[in-house]
DNA sequence: CGGTGGTGTATGGTATACCAAAAACCACGC
DNA sequence: GCGTGGTTTTTGGTATACCATACACCACCG
């Protein structure tokens, strides 16, 4: 992982201000910020001058990634990439817990039968070769089984609100400390959520998915070490 | 209710941009936006004039109620103050409900006695004499209640995530057609949910909070008159 | 009289110059 | 050598001029 911010070139967007608010999300995305020697301060001027683009636009995409808590603007002090602490972190994991369990509960009733068999297929593809995979790929995966619950939901606010808690989640996961059994009981209790939806058992649904997550809260609190 | 824009000066805040946001934020407030001849469009210039300040904090101001999803900001067409759907407001409050749940199981962790005796106290206070008061300030009580249940959760991240939600609600408060006994039920209800609070019954306490979110939802689909 | 094309205007987007405050730097004196 | 005061530099905040496009209006033509 880069200890530098790594600018790719602006691709095409609506405004300017889009382009750049992608770019430099992406940049943030693929910076290790956690890392002793990571660049955290930002200069306008400089990126204004990267990017090719003046600092009006710039400035408004850095204001929007300030009130999305990923930077952190300071009056005449400088722009800091923002290092999330060990107990946001947990609070983010609790309220994702929130959402998603009502969001399980959703799918019980909203969620085809066909889009469910989606999901079951989705968790059979990972149980066979997900322990010979690397974490972080098989975080990947886990990240994307709990997206395709919330979109089963069919409520788009719940979609909305949960990207912004998975991107800070993402950002932490090269500081969990592996624990073998780990990938191979989330699996376990993947399956169990898929039969329970199945089963259109709305109470057992969102049972599992808030204990399941809670489960990865407690397993945060402690094997990884920031702060 | 008023249906022009009532701007009000702009106070003591930190830059021109936090108090250009929050003399938009309060005059939207103040705005009833489901009156048939409520103005729906702003002006940059218009408000930069009004104000006193140029386009460009304004600018942002505006940017940043855009993403909150108060305004919607189309390139060279205008702003517009966003009247939320049916859809939409039906959809926020299914995730209030979803954190608000989670909030009352953890306050039964994490609250004190102390905290949950003042709760108690306030649910008292308007058992009385909420029947005779209007249902405008009942729900104010009734936001107040909701918004103590969650700050007593001591999740920082819930307050954040319920309070643009609260916004959103609380401005479709006068289209509710007055159901005579719905506000003593209310009361029953929440009266319910500070004794599983008390009794420490996490359970109880998050199901009892879910339930009661969710009967407001099932209201508002079946008596409020929006789109 | 109705449709169509062109020009003018309104409006959000962008670039740039300037401002004020905070920090860094440096010279000076002890 | 160290602290202290003032000056320079840095940096986010603000004002303003200009740009590009969507829309409206109107003249012109069929």
């Amino acid at each position: 992982m880069k200890t530098q911010l790594q600018i790719v070139p602006i691709g095409d967007g609506q405004s300017l201000k889009v382009k750049a608010y992608e770019a430099l999300k992406a940049a943030i995305m693929q910076l290790n910020i956690y890392a002793p020697d990571a660049e955290l301060r930002l200069d306008e001027r400089a990126l204004s001058a990267r990017f090719g683009v003046s600092r009006t636009p710039l400035r408004e995409a850095l204001s929007q990634l300030d009130q999305e808590g990923l930077v952190h603007i300071v009056a005449r002090r400088g722009i800091y990439i923002v290092r999330k602490t060990k107990a946001e972190i947990l609070e983010m994991i609790t309220v994702w817990a929130a959402l998603e369990s009502m969001a399980a509960r959703l799918a019980t009733k909203e969620a085809s039968d066909e889009e469910l068999a989606g999901l079951h297929d989705l968790v059979d593809s990972f149980s066979g070769d997900a322990l010979a995979q690397k974490l972080g790929e098989y975080s990947d995966a886990n990240i994307q089984f709990h997206q395709a619950i919330i979109g089963l939901s069919k409520c788009r606010l719940l979609d909305q609100m949960t990207e912004r808690l998975f991107f800070h989640v993402r950002a932490i996961r090269q500081r969990t400390i592996v624990e073998r059994d780990r990938a191979r009981r989330s699996i376990v209790d993947h399956k169990e959520i898929v039969a329970a939806l199945e089963a259109r058992d709305t109470e057992r649904a969102e049972r599992l998915v808030r204990e399941h997550t809670l489960k990865l809260r407690d397993h945060v609190d402690r094997f990884v070490d920031i702060d």
